[in-house]
RNA sequence: CGGGGCGUGGCUCAGCCUGGUUAGAGCGCCUGGUUCGGGACCAGGAGGCCGGUGGUUCAAAUCCACUCGCCCCGACCA
């Protein structure tokens, strides 16, 4: 491609809109241009970058021997109210209505669409399993669109979906997916973690999160180096930091200590000059109809989803204080476990075996000390904190890391939830109506680029993967009026077309200075600048993430590029 | 939905507080010329009903009200 000829808007400063490092790069590229809130323009390099990718995320599909499809973005309600999603997806789904007032919606993701498909038409074991796919448009109104193409309303995304006749069978192809998504992955040139997932709302038993590390992601994952352990802070589990001061020995029964005006952990820890390890934090919570009261160390946070499995209640909220007062007879500053009645204490497990703590005394500025969990006062034991920086894994004690992850991808076992609320089964070898098994399996195309451009850009601009870069090797002459230059350089684009080569011929009559600089923000991963050296025969071959530059003889100028490519290629 | 910020040529911003000539700058763009190894230089030029509506005023980019849009923090997020 000649750059004379082509759509490239690169932009010298950044636009003010941007705060993340791929939304300014895919900005000031000419990548992208915003249209709307969380909706996007893909500009030519943008769509090249995104074709690639879904290239791969194809030829790896077929692979495992998914099907491509294409279903509708445009949805009948119906579809949704069966499986029960129409409520249950509230705001975050787009509804419209047709000229007849019919309600329809605009797809989120498509089990409901694929099961509809599959319920009409698999109707016998022996045609399972089947893995079906689409790279296709989602919809989803999101609160907050933002981050550029990272949280966005309209986005690409690959979904599969299978089906199996039983558990066994969705568990091969579970790992089917698991391993095409590393290979994927892999061929994209990320760097990435699969980590166990929190199974959500949507049911269904085991899944699988693909993650990339970036400042610019929102969710936090738990990884140990030394024993590969890694999840969701979701799921995570750890051993504790210990306690910093070690309990008081003895049989201590509780006793009421004074504390006018300390209310929060750090103001008791400071007042009574011990450390928050030693304290027991209570939270009054309420989820559904019944109250809790959540009883950790001093130290931990509360795990939000922890605390909903314990319960088994996916909604709940902080008591309010009349709640509180009315319950336990005293303020937020000193609440406790002891004496409670009629509201059920669950308590975190790294409180297991202490003893002889200090808690709210459910008396307005008092607290108690020598309170044990067990004795002092009846509670389950549930894992309820949340992993904390300077934990360690919990079997060997290797330190833990918590990283700030975008998720790029998905595995997901859904179970018989789509079977059965909208009756999808087969006959089984005995002729048994049977529910079919099914999973789901997701990749989000623009957070690939997203992910690649946040893992790997400079001051300079963008450094992407050769597999996925729009373009794979720019050639630079560098005085743009010479002719025994241009001539040379116009040799070598025939022969890099010839070849195969997705090559960029920077044609245009501009100074050197920017040429590079376009041709590092835009982040095609080699240059050939053909300039001075070209009177002894030489083009300079220059790798654009290591900035290293190494002489090529020009007559060969094209197999050296083309090897460069291939030892570069990720896969 | 709560809190904060911003809307002025394509981009980045000044001007607004304290209303008053023809609304500015840098970059980009167009023409001609000189240049050519990391965002060149000279000369000339085009381009803006100041987000919108209504109000106050002799007079509004500037003050007031409403409204729309965008960004950030939080809530939310299959």
């Amino acid at each position: 491609m000649l750059w004379s000829r082509l759509f490239i808007p690169t932009l010298r400063e950044n636009p003010t809109e941007a705060e993340v490092v791929s939304h300014q790069l895919l900005l000031r590229a000419g990548y992208i241009r915003q249209l709307g809130a969380g909706i996007y323009n893909y500009l030519y390099l943008a769509q090249r970058s995104l074709l690639k990718i879904q290239e791969i995320v194809r030829q790896e599909m077929d692979q495992i021997g998914g099907q491509e499809f294409y279903l509708p973005a445009l949805n009948p309600a119906e579809v949704w109210q069966e499986s029960g999603r129409y409520d249950v997806m509230g705001d975050n789904m787009f509804r419209l209505k047709d000229r007849f007032g019919r309600p329809l919606c605009l797809g989120m993701t498509h089990e409901e669409v694929m099961t509809a498909i599959a319920r009409g038409e698999l109707r016998s074991y022996k045609q399972l399993p089947q893995i079906w796919y689409q790279i296709q448009t989602k919809f989803r109104d999101e609160p907050r669109p933002k981050s550029g193409l990272l949280r966005v309303r309209q986005f690409i995304m690959k979904d599969s979906y299978s089906f199996d006749l039983a558990p066994e069978g969705l568990d091969v192809s579970y790992e089917k997916h698991r391993v095409a998504y590393c290979r994927i992955f892999d061929r994209c040139g990320l760097e990435y973690v699969a980590v166990e997932a929190h199974s959500g709302a949507m049911g269904g038993s085991q899944s699988q999160e693909f993650m990339v590390a970036t400042s610019a992601g929102e969710d936090y994952v738990v990884t140990c180096r030394q024993t590969g352990y890694s999840a969701n802070l979701e799921k995570a589990v750890s051993r504790p930091v210990p306690p910093a001061a070690p309990d008081p020995e003895g049989d201590l029964a509780p006793e009421e200590i004074h504390t006018p005006g300390q209310k929060t952990i750090e103001e008791v820890s400071a007042f009574l000059g011990v450390p928050s390890t030693s304290l027991m934090k209570s939270l009054v919570l309420v989820a559904g109809e019944t109250t809790y009261v959540a009883v950790l160390r001093g130290d931990h946070q509360l795990s939000e989803t922890k605390f909903q499995s314990a319960t088994g209640c996916p909604e709940f909220r902080p008591a309010h204080p009349e709640e509180m007062r009315q319950l336990l007879g005293a303020d937020a500053g000193s609440l406790g476990p002891v004496g409670v009645k009629g509201v059920k204490i669950l308590i975190d497990s790294a409180l297991e075996g202490r003893r002889n703590m200090i808690s709210g005394a459910n008396k307005d500025d008092y607290h108690l000390r020598n309170v044990t969990p067990g004795e002092d006062f009846q509670a389950e034991f549930h894992d309820l904190r949340q992993v904390a920086e300077g934990d360690t894994e919990i079997e060997t004690g290797a330190p833990l890391e918590i990283l700030k992850t975008v998720e790029i991808g998905h595995i997901f076992k859904l179970g018989y939830k789509y079977s059965h609320s909208m009756g999808l089964n087969v006959l089984d070898h005995n002729g048994v109506e049977t529910p079919v098994i099914m999973g789901s399996y997701g990749i989000g195309i623009e957070r690939v680029l997203c992910a690649a451009v946040e893992l790997y850009s400079d001051g300079n601009g963008m450094s992407l993967p050769v597999s996925i870069a729009p373009f794979e090797v720019v050639l630079t002459p560098v005085k743009s009026a010479d002719a025994t230059l241009r001539e040379a350089a116009d040799k070598l684009y025939a022969e890099l077309k010839q070849a195969g080569v997705d090559v960029l011929y920077d044609d245009r009559d501009l100074s050197p200075g920017v040429k590079f600089k376009d041709a590092d923000l835009i982040g095609v991963p080699f240059r050939v600048n053909i300039g001075k050296k070209l009177a002894s025969g030489m083009v300079e071959l220059v790798n654009r993430r290591t900035k290293e530059s190494t002489d090529v003889p020009v007559a060969g100028a094209a197999a050296a590029i083309q090897s460069a490519i291939a030892a570069a290629r990720p896969d």
